[in-house]
DNA sequence: AAGAATGTCAACCGCAGTCGT
DNA sequence: GACGACTGCGGTTGACATTCT
């Protein structure tokens, strides 16, 4: 006996979205915010269940979504935290403002891990393959674990670094919730009160199509805006810390 | 030009974790 | 503690696009 489904899924939607349901939903997230995603299809008058609609958000619609193609930086960090962290890609995530997990993680299975493989480098370890192998063979000829003391001080160090990383991940995670709690709809309305007399309601279609409305650089200005002015109502000293504490685990290594 | 092969990415599925009762 | 509701995560799928033969 598994655990229902999230939601009643005769009569709902599937498949691709459209340009209206993208509307509906984008504008009743602005408007109301977000407080619950199962309730979010009946109010917003979708036929989709919450968790779809929880996704086409994160994935798609967020207003704060970088566009474009990862660059060669932010692929280098891709692999040194997939080094770090493993197929944990909302981790990895958070290291990207901007960036969904869906979009790092396949980046990663369709362009970084062919890559690796071509430069001869172990997808899961990083290692070059040859290396990986001859580790591999030792652990199987010599199982043997190290001192009692060896053990106990990396585990100790191992510990020591999960506790930086989680603070760091809880830090970067509250900036997250701030920015998503607070109210787009009111920042967007009196944004475009106060650029342009146009329509207040914010519309897809505008964003996509120039000709309609404002232009897509006025409205990625606008967003952009949106983004820095959260930017400027956070502490910075939290990220001071995380530099900090970067540091350190980069010494760890 | 046409069909096959391959690549890309949005969306779905199921599980695990968390929270309230 | 058990249970159900809900959210978030990671693996996977499948439709569409692009490249190759």
């Amino acid at each position: 006996m598994g655990r229902q489904p999230c939601c009643d899924k005769v009569g709902l939607k599937r498949g691709p979205w459209t340009i209206e349901e993208d509307h509906k939903l984008m504008n009743f997230i602005f408007n109301n915010g977000i407080h619950c995603w199962r309730m979010v299809p009946k109010l917003a008058g979708l036929l989709r269940c919450g968790k779809s609609c929880r996704l086409r958000w994160i994935n798609y619609l967020r207003p704060d979504l970088k566009r474009g193609a990862l660059s060669e930086a932010e692929e280098d960090q891709i692999i040194q935290l997939h080094a770090r962290l493993g197929n944990r890609w909302s981790k990895i995530a958070s290291h990207f403002p901007g960036r969904t997990d869906n979009e790092i993680k396949n980046h990663w299975n369709t362009r970084i891990k062919k890559r690796q493989k071509i430069l001869g480098l172990d997808t899961v370890t990083h290692m070059p393959v040859e290396e990986k192998e001859k580790v591999e063979e030792k652990i199987e000829t010599n199982p043997e674990p190290n001192s009692l003391k060896e053990q106990e001080e990396t585990r100790g160090k191992e510990n020591e670094a999960k506790m930086v990383l989680d603070g760091r991940n809880d830090l970067l995670n509250d900036y997250e919730v701030l920015c998503g709690s607070l109210d787009v709809g009111l920042w967007w309305n009196q944004e475009t009160t106060n650029s342009n007399s146009q329509s207040l309601s914010l519309s897809l279609e505008d964003s996509l199509n120039p000709s309609m409305g404002e232009s897509p650089s006025m409205k990625e200005d606008s967003i952009q805006k949106w983004v820095d002015s959260v930017d400027s109502m956070l502490s910075w000293d939290g990220f001071n810390q995380l530099e900090e504490e970067l540091i350190f685990l980069e010494n760890f290594q």
